[in-house]
DNA sequence: TCGACCTCATTGACTAGACAATGCAGACGT
DNA sequence: ACGTCTGCATTGTCTAGTCAATGAGGTCGA
């Protein structure tokens, strides 16, 4: 049984492992065996065993519901399309563009939302053009999908731009942020969309309640108006396992491409 | 020292070393208490602090490198920019778009090509519109950066389409792939990219020699000719700790709102 | 019938060791 | 001065255990 190869033997258990899961003999939501039937059938310790779970873990294969035993993962993407925003107005006056989206196919969402004044981190300072002095506003948000965390929204505006608007109040904003922005005469017609991929921090693994093995993405939106002056940074964070992140692109015509930039 | 608070031992010495990595005691690169040490901080055995190790070796934060002891990884993300594949057109004859951009900033890009015919991954058959038994042509790309493996980049070809032409010849194809399409009739006019975040497979970790705790983004884009053929798919892995995917959007006028689909 | 309680299989956390692998630095020889 | 060799600090792998925590399922009593 113990499959020939170089390498610790807690690599040939994980390899092994791995190989049932990815020919479909373990499909997604199936049990493995259990440390202990493992330790007996590669004759050794548990520590051992633990360790070739440890990597599945951290492949973001497998998962751990203690004391159920171990589980294959099983992931299930939901399409996240950075440019709707702009393509298309919700249909459902309570609910922003994102979570309209998911109400089509029978899911029920819902979100939380927090308002705070505070300095804002580096990036978004710098995106701003503000000193890590200056205030903004932070709008943040968890959106769930059927009871669960499925991602974090939080926005950054500077202070004086929104200072006494409904962008300050912790209630959602039926017609959407932009457009009190707009009404405030700082129009977004520009925006500049970053993503970072890398582990989850602490926090963000709690605001979102993921497990080990779970990679996030950041998308990072900067909103500039006509003039390009930046009036809003949103981040987005999206974990790996419950997003694909979705844009489509038009060839430019060849006049547009002489004449860019 | 033990700063107090729940869980397990393992976890309060990740957290304090974790802090001490975020307040910028340590620095990037600087190099961690040996594990020897921690033992006598924490009066645990050795084991504990292997774990409370894995956590941040996991997180991103720390790399090991045997046996000089753990470090504070550092990370330099390089942008990347998926558009700019139809905005500008290469300087360098024998690079493409992606490498042209970082020779300008003084790095040393090479890559390696290979050239296979196989029958397509389950995700390429769908978006081509094939069968999994059919073949395609992959043409299989290493780029790398000063030495180091950077990303790769897959493209996959219906056979029937570019049978013969240069696109099956493993060197860098100096126009472009996308112009030869064009020479064989198959002019990419749109395009939609698809972005997957995930923990590497093993083969993928070993091609671009990545450690733990490093996720990648699988960049998908599936190029479309005018009348909606699927004539081209490329999967780029890019390692999240080594770029920073940039995008751009311009609000649609109104008409082009109304107009939309 | 239904809640309270108990048992148990399973994973989580930790101790106390042993030996292997490997860069690096310093000693040594030519 | 320069290559080689050797010792050593440090991490990697593994054994052999103990006790804790917890969800699930079954037992029992009202």
């Amino acid at each position: 049984m113990t499959s020939r190869g170089a390498g610790p033997i807690y690599q040939r258990i994980a390899d092994d492992l791995r190989a049932r899961i990815q020919s479909g003999e373990l499909g997604a939501g199936a049990k493995l065996p259990t440390e202990q039937s493992l330790t007996t059938d590669y004759s050794v310790t548990r520590a051992t065993v633990r360790q070739a779970m440890q990597v599945l873990v951290n492949e973001g294969l497998v998962v751990s519901e203690r004391p159920r035993g171990h589980f294959v993962r099983q992931i299930e993407r939901l399409t996240y399309r950075p440019q709707k925003e702009w393509r298309e107005r919700p249909l459902h006056r309570e609910l922003d563009q994102f979570m309209d989206e998911q109400v089509e196919l029978g899911r029920k969402p819902s979100q939380t939302i927090a308002v705070e004044l505070a300095t804002p981190p580096a990036d978004v300072a710098a995106r701003l053009g503000l000193g890590e002095t200056d205030t903004v506003v932070i709008r943040k948000r968890v959106r769930y999908l059927d009871g669960t965390p499925f991602n974090t929204n939080d926005s950054y505006f500077p202070l004086e731009l929104v200072q006494g608007s409904e962008i300050m109040h912790p209630a959602d904003i039926g017609r959407g942020a932009n457009v009190v922005l707009a009404e405030l005469g700082a129009e977004q017609t520009h925006a500049v969309d970053e993503i970072e991929v890398r582990m989850p921090t602490p926090d963000e693994a709690s605001r979102l309640e993921i497990g080990l093995g779970v990679p996030v993405a950041m998308h990072r939106v900067t909103g500039y108006t006509d003039d390009g002056r930046p009036v809003r940074v949103v981040r987005n964070v999206l974990p790996g396992d419950r997003h694909l992140i979705a844009f489509e692109r038009t060839r430019p015509t060849k006049h547009e491409r002489d004449t860019e930039r």
